[in-house]
DNA sequence: ATTAAGATGATAATGATTATAAATTGAGAA
DNA sequence: TTCTCAATTTATAATCATTATCATCTTAAT
């Protein structure tokens, strides 16, 4: 068995907990997510992708699906303030959003896998009594290679 | 002079500075944001409070002046994943946007001035040679009052 | 006062997302 | 297998925030 089948596997058993079925939209949707788990996919970008091997499924499935995965913390949805909301494949061993590093001239991104802020969620309980369930950290700012100007995006900021 | 004239006087420089004049309704627009620092009111919230004192203004104006403003660095332009930018004022002593403490049941949200965050911009410098312009922290969780059933609003994550 | 650039206000247009309603699917009962 | 019901899907209309358009209005300099 795969390690793609592996997962969906392992995601099949959380929505059959929950009462949903996994049906054939709900797995291509995923297997776009999971084959693209470097990615930060739009829903249009998934709704795109999906159609390639589906061409029958319908915008609106897609939406409910990422918003049903939204709920069941399989996916994490994300804002990077470009006006649409990006989606991810949530690492069972992440128990947080990773963190980012965006660059200003290009929209570049990368992703942080380690977490940084437990520290910092310590303080956060002890100073103002507030419990963190999630966090999110994002950095502005430019790489390297985008200051010298070899950003090879102009400014179309797809999440990469 | 009192010390909202003062910063008003003082954003009245950056805007001539610029070519930009500071007309009656941009005056307006940014006495509400000087007098609601604490907030993080949307355009809309915005647009409400200025038509109080000044009900000729029109809502695409609001949107053109908070574009200005966030343009010259102003005011912050942020998303808290609700589907609306929030704007608020920015602190010339606070070099980046604050981090914030966000209830998850009742959307109350809490700034934090001090930035923690040093740190970890320079670690961002040395692994990934990533200079860090500008950074974004949130924590979602909840307050000990929140915990204990004291939310006061249901779910209208206003943000004050 | 005249003019031209900058601003504004009303409103239409856009784009992402959500709601609706009719049609389809699938699991279990008969 | 056939029936039935609830979940799901699809196409599309509706919504909501934001942006663009354009005619009008200000204002500062001539």
């Amino acid at each position: 068995m795969s390690k793609l089948d592996n997962q969906m596997d392992k995601i099949n058993q959380q929505l059959k907990a929950k009462g949903y079925k996994l049906t054939h939209q709900r797995a291509m949707t995923l297997r776009v997510l999971l084959e693209n788990e470097q990615d930060h996919l739009s829903a249009e970008d998934v709704y795109m992708l999906v159609k390639k091997t589906y061409p029958e499924i319908g915008l609106a499935t897609v939406y409910r699906t990422l918003e049903l995965l939204t709920e069941l913390h399989i996916v994490e949805k994300m804002n990077f303030g470009d006006g649409v909301a990006r989606f991810d494949l949530r690492d069972d061993s992440q128990e947080h959003m990773h963190h980012h590093l965006i660059c200003a001239k290009c929209g570049v991104l990368k992703e942080i896998q380690e977490d940084w802020l437990l520290e910092l969620e310590q303080r956060v309980q002890r100073e103002f009594g507030f419990t963190v369930t999630d966090h999110r950290l994002d950095f502005t700012g430019l790489f390297q290679s985008c200051s010298a100007g070899e950003c090879k995006r102009g400014k179309d900021t797809k999440a990469s």
